[in-house]
DNA sequence: ATATTTAACTAACAAACGTTAGTTTTGTAT
DNA sequence: ATACAAAACTAACGTTTGTTAGTTAAATAT
């Protein structure tokens, strides 16, 4: 991937090496050397570690936080509504898996401010999602089950996808979409 | 939970600050407070800090390995295994949740040998859950769909059930095992 | 060509890291 | 009471950490 300006490009490489190793086990000279700089140099370019950690984590929760509005205001069913989440979350994968392995596994490392945001979406993301899931059993378009169970089982598949779509990463997209839909919603008995 | 030894105290410790915020952001003077000593006094029943990794770890690992033998050597159908390992997993969650934070997370921490190890008792593991799903789906006891996606969407799930288990931690063990094979297998429509 | 900005560099900082050495306290057995 | 072992302590070590200051090279504008 070509990135644009040199901040992006250290943001791109540090999403790699935070996916591989997390965020506290890489220093801004392991940064800077996979790119072929020295360490002090990136402050040219960025503020602070923290500034790299928190680029690529909030953006990314942005971007669920906008593909989860679109689907509440769109007139579906929770059914379609649950299934357009999957396919966000599957095109969300396929185009940042880096910064989602940031995002799963390092967001306790932001600070301040840039951590109450974090928290505060994922938690109106999960809310607006059990929602959904509470109406599609209301309608009885989905099984009387607890709705925590539910959106569990959903939630922690869709977030770990990106450790398997590059593992096994033949597989097409829209082959994908239709796999996990399927077996999400109806299970595989 | 009361713990025998101080070795055991220490890693127990150990696992609850490494679950919060990862290996490698948890100083052994951390862990020294929290039981309140210096870190020094730390190396009196522990070699290193690799070792507490390497205890927390790799002992799950046996433990899944060993139930993945049981369940293998009994003689059921391959949909019944399905149903034994899920409950393994919620078993396992239910009693050692702060170990599993530690092998999801900060397993690529482990060096050398036990590294080595634990990397192929994972490959083992998800090896012979796949030829499980595989018979299954010869016998037609599971939909003909790609067994990666199954097992993936089977493991996922029971690997980050530590993190909603505490959270939401009011659920009845076997009633949360029956409504997870429930909605593992039959799907949520 | 000259001046100005951008982005690299070297050197160094103070703090935190895992760990070791040597010493003192604590608990137990005789 | 004395001797011994276990487990705490203080002090310090050599590295590594994120970051700053000051300087030089490269690119751009006038």
């Amino acid at each position: 991937m070509k990135t644009a300006t040199r901040k992006e490009e250290i943001v791109d490489v540090a999403s790699q090496l935070f996916k591989d190793r997390g965020y506290s086990a890489v220093s801004m000279r392991d940064i800077a050397q996979e790119i072929g700089m020295k360490a002090a140099s990136l402050y040219n370019h960025i503020e602070s570690k923290q500034e790299i950690l928190s680029l690529l984590i909030l953006e990314l929760a942005r971007n669920f936080t906008s593909g989860m509005a679109e689907v509440l205001q769109t007139e579906i069913s929770p059914l379609q509504k649950i299934e357009k989440l999957i396919e966000l979350h599957i095109d969300i994968t396929v185009n940042y898996s880096e910064a989602l392995a940031a995002l799963n596994n390092d967001w306790m490392h932001l600070e301040g401010n840039d951590l109450e945001e974090f928290t505060q979406m994922r938690e109106e993301y999960e809310e607006n999602f059990r929602n959904i899931i509470k109406e599609g059993i209301s309608l009885g378009q989905l099984q009387p089950r607890h709705p925590e169970v539910i959106l569990f089982s959903i939630l922690s598949t869709l977030r770990t996808l990106y450790l398997w779509y590059q593992k096994r990463g033949k597989l097409d997209v829209n082959v994908l979409k239709k796999d996990m839909v399927a077996v999400l919603l109806r299970g595989i008995v």
